[in-house]
DNA sequence: CTGAAAGCGCTTACAG
DNA sequence: CTGAAAGCGCTTACAG
């Protein structure tokens, strides 16, 4: 792969065709004022002349920043990451940083691992969705500076959406189409935000009259939410929130599939709006969270830049057929 | 960001410790032989003692290789591109690199400028579904090594699937299902995937006497699916491929919504069998090709890696309930 | 088998 | 306003 590359013009290169030394070149070109105006334009010509590109590794070794950050989301495979992974990138870019993007495959341990594999090399991570408990995540945050998205942990840099206007609004639909019998499917157990989702929906049942009741835990995938369909069939549910869209869709086909008209036997409602939620039939209703917002906030806070404003982390109902 | 962290031990804490000199824990740790086995593990020893970690920077700005590839995919909320970056990612890691993910946000113009800040900070850079022509692609390879997956441009090393197998399973089925028109709705002009896939199917239909029509081309998501479901319907045609599963899924629903059945009325079949084939009723059959290990080997290719035996890039054909 | 020294390409006090 | 020099943390000929 190497003996490709020509070897890189360096600021030595630079100076000698500007007639300056190396540190006249590097204050010019970081414009660090107190360079005379014709000197730094000398400086810029010569620079674009070779073709000069700072070698960021240099710098890098130099201030100790590698202006690179790393991004671990829990599983690649789930199309609710695209957000995140947008607005982190779009963020990281933003502030002038590299993002390093890792898949921590499902699993505390892997996500670990990946997280100690990027200590050295960058100046920060975000963990999205993670698996892994408070604790360790606060000893982790001691070896590298960590923010978290879609998770609370106290004493760490945090992003996280306002469901309770979604779940409220759906549940208010389902109160009105005449539901009495809904039931949350559950998302894995270590799932923060699961457990916030399940919060809302009791919440603002209570306040509908509704009652709710909750199923086992099962894998935040389409596979689970097939899983969950006996169960959900056994008690006899009218309306059916699960964790997520991955879920919802699988719960919706395994229930089709048995003969059940969606919606009007059963409605399935999702969390997250995914790429495919339009896919089914009827297309899925989802309480969407803005998550590309989400995550660039997390990235603010892992670089410190001052909060925009105007962000709106609140979530909305996407009404489709399936409800 | 940076008051966190604790300042990183260096080579000569573990050489002070240890009570040797730097090179030698230098060489004890990359174990280059020459050092006595007692003094390789005193330094392993400190080393552990200390948490010691190499830092990644400063032996890049040494070698001049910083280890890292990066992956550029064409736009990374095509489910297609899952299969690639964990193929990517799991070749990377295997020989050694960290993988940086970019998106070129299916726009070549953003492609060329994100491989470009690539360039100064990574050994290589992988182009997946590039939308870049040939020789802009030739020039952008003398400033940093490139590798292609799903192109074929002379004189770069590059991966892509034999799509033949799963067309031809494809093609005899439609024709077995006694369809006679049978329509390919176009990709994107500039993709050379495309222009392979619509060759296969000429070339199979052929041999199974069946006419193949051709659409304009259309982007490749569900709205250019959608969008060539008028064109597909005048043509008459019983049976539609199309460039991807985007497009098909676009299209089979907006058939359906125009009261069409689907497969009784027209078959549909598309390519990459995505995450989400499956969430339509019914599910779609595609062309399935190894997109992982075709990214790994890309990458193979790109760090100079001996090929490893076994590796089979043959395309086939998911049976779902579209065709 | 081990060490002293140079150097990768930058930035930044320290002088002038 | 500009330059000479030191140093970031490593690796690697060059000596011994």
């Amino acid at each position: 792969m190497d003996p490709v590359r020509r070897p890189a013009t360096t600021i030595y290169d630079v100076a000698a065709l500007a007639g300056v030394s190396a540190s006249t070149v590097s204050r010019s070109l970081n414009d660090s004022g107190r360079i005379s105006r014709a000197t730094v334009e000398k400086v810029r010509a010569a620079a674009a002349e070779l073709g000069y590109q700072l070698n960021p590794t240099a710098r890098a070794l130099l201030t100790g920043r590698t202006m690179t950050l790393g991004l671990v989301v829990a599983d690649i495979t789930n199309p609710v990451v695209f957000g995140v992974i947008r607005g982190a990138e779009r963020a990281a870019a933003q502030h002038g940083y590299t993002l390093v993007i890792a898949d921590a495959k499902q699993s505390g341990e892997a996500e670990l691992d990946t997280v100690r594999g990027l200590v050295r090399g960058v100046d920060g991570v975000v963990l999205a969705m993670s698996w892994l408990p408070d604790d360790v995540l606060q000893a982790l945050a001691g070896e590298v500076p960590l923010a978290l998205v879609n998770r609370d942990v106290p004493g760490l840099p945090c992003a996280f959406p306002d469901v309770r206007p979604g779940v409220d609004q759906l549940v208010q639909r389902l109160a009105a189409g005449g539901h009495e019998r809904v039931v949350f499917v559950a998302g894995p157990e270590l799932s923060w935000i699961g457990g916030v989702r399940h919060a809302a929906i009791v919440e603002a049942a209570d306040s509908a009259e509704l009652s709710v009741e909750v199923t086992a835990a099962v894998e935040p995938t389409p596979e689970g939410g097939r899983a969950a369909w006996s169960e959900v069939r056994e008690r006899g549910a009218t309306a059916v929130i699960a964790y997520n869209d991955l879920q919802a869709i699988g719960l919706m086909l395994a229930a089709q599939a048995d003969g059940v008209a969606v919606p009007a036997d059963l409605a399935v409602a999702g969390f997250d709006d995914i790429y495919g939620a339009t896919f089914t039939t009827p297309a899925l209703t989802s309480v969407r969270s803005p998550l590309e917002q989400v995550a660039a906030e997390a990235v603010r806070q892992l670089v410190g830049a001052p909060a925009a404003d105007g962000v709106d982390l609140t979530s909305r109902l996407v009404v489709r057929g399936s409800v």
